[in-house]
DNA sequence: TATTGTTATACTCTATAACTATA
DNA sequence: TATAGTTATAGAGTATAACAATA
């Protein structure tokens, strides 16, 4: 199987040697692959990873109020009013308020919401594990711990 | 130490097990810290993550083209070009034609550019000996590995 | 005064279509 | 025709300041 072309210029292979060294590189470009991944799985639901994210705490932590649940996505209070809205908007979560604090409200889900969530959480239980399948459990439990572990940074 | 006061309301833990399962939700919140320390870290140098990849490769790869350095950095090409001119405007690499193909530009380091390239690699290195100074050899080459092998999404 | 939610705003990254000039 | 680089554009995520209502 010899090849008769006169290869018209070996493109040279690139040398990333100086990037593969540093994790950030290889998390920026395994993040991209997950989220495309994630974004064509929850397509079908009309969520992206932050409205599915808030959903899904919001049904297990129903009464939320907006400000927690923007400490627990890790983003800023403005950013999370768009996608509470948008829930609203699909009547998957209501805000209620609360009557001991007229200021905040209560994320509840609707019947409507815990429906879709349910559905939600099966499909990207099955992209999880097309994604990762190559990797045996102690291998993702490692994945995890090394993430999670990344949280808080002492920064100099 | 007994506390007396009459904690007005003891913020119930949220209930983010669902959510922890996916691996996804972990990597996005570690690479948010991730990137953000880069920031911080390459700010003085007037460069961000991108900027950065795009200046290494061309150090590392004098010559190269826009659409390989593209390919090289996992971004489409209209997304190079700005990056590229913000690294041509600042006199760090420059825009040669090359003869044997009058389309395309051999991106060439300047000694400014090789000189700034330095000292920031320098700072990257020190930014992630510190972020993951927690870290073992073997677990580093771990994450490493299994970061680099979801590259190829072999998608249902 | 402090906090909840909100608006406005700006910057970055990503993605696609369509154009030009070359090949 | 196909490719290299470009322009325009749109969508999404992130971050900060400042405001009204309420505490």
């Amino acid at each position: 199987m010899t090849d008769p072309r006169p290869t018209p210029l070996p493109p040279p292979e690139i040398s990333d040697a100086t990037l593969r060294r540093f994790v950030g590189y290889h998390m920026k470009r395994a993040f991209n692959v997950v989220q495309a991944d994630l974004t064509a799985t929850l397509g079908p639901f009309r969520l992206r990873m932050l409205t599915y994210s808030a959903l899904v705490l919001v049904c297990d932590n129903p009464g939320l109020s907006q400000t927690r649940l923007a400490a627990a996505m890790d983003i800023e209070r403005p950013n999370l009013v768009v996608i509470v809205d948008e829930l609203e908007r699909r009547g998957l979560i209501t805000r209620d308020r609360v009557p001991t604090d007229r200021r905040a409200y209560a994320l509840m889900p609707t019947p409507s919401g815990r429906r879709l969530c349910g559905q939600a959480i099966k499909a990207v239980e099955a992209h999880e594990a097309r994604l990762f399948a190559g990797l045996d459990d102690t291998t993702r439990q490692t994945l995890v711990a090394v993430l999670s572990a990344l949280r808080a940074t002492p920064n100099s």
